[in-house]
DNA sequence: TTGCTTCATCGACTATCGTCGATTATCGAT
DNA sequence: ATCGATAATCGACGATAGTCGATGAAGCAA
């Protein structure tokens, strides 16, 4: 699976048209964050204790069956928002601070642009 | 239209649990957020000179039809991420800078989880 | 081994999305 | 009033996405 190791780098955008590539894998990982549940996801694992959440602790949150919450966590993870960590029978997802970091300055505009 | 006016406070999310709510409030500016067309309008209009561009600057840097291009400016506006104004022929389009500064904000991880 | 629990994958169905061509609306100029 | 240019809306089509139930895989405990 692709990680989505363009957007290395990732100024600001804005700057340079922003290239179809580059917006392609961008554009990913936005429609990762472009449903509820998944938001969800994300802002209950970020809540959780130690910064992770198991797959039972997310199908304990929702009115959805557990295949649903492991087709979101996937998502979620091609995305490269969050990774994942087995211990015994359960599975373990934490958020990928620098990817959120990374998204959070790709919105800022620079100060030319945001006047 | 609803003007998605929710989401007008906006801290960080991941502290509490994100209600379904305004998870959907904040999914669909995402969701416009995730699609490279759109990602790309957005960098033209934020780079170009004055910060704004009409629609016929963007038919003309896209491989895509007018309707496409127009659909694709209504999903941006209607998610409170561009704003429009005409004169004479012309309809121009920019962005919505605070709107921008409040996802990357909402991206923006307490310290207590980024570690 | 046999169970039991947790989670991932698969196949199918419905709804939504991105794109198109055709049409309509708005404005300026003749 | 008509024409030409710019942009928005409409209806349709194919592709993609979210959800489900059923099944499969991995691990622990007897």
């Amino acid at each position: 699976m692709e990680e989505l190791n363009l957007l290395e780098c990732c100024p600001p955008m804005a700057h340079e048209p922003l290239g179809e590539q580059e917006a392609a894998a961008l554009a990913r990982v936005f429609k990762a964050l472009g449903d509820p549940v998944r938001l969800r996801i994300i802002s209950i694992v970020a809540g959780h204790e130690g910064g992770e959440a198991c797959v039972c602790d997310l199908t304990a949150s929702f009115d959805l069956g557990q295949p649903t919450i492991s087709h979101h966590l996937k998502v979620l993870k091609e995305a490269g928002l969050l990774t994942s960590e087995r211990r015994a029978s359960w599975v373990y997802y934490r958020l990928v601070p620098d990817r959120l970091a990374q998204l959070s300055a790709l919105l800022t505009l620079p100060a030319e642009a945001a006047r």
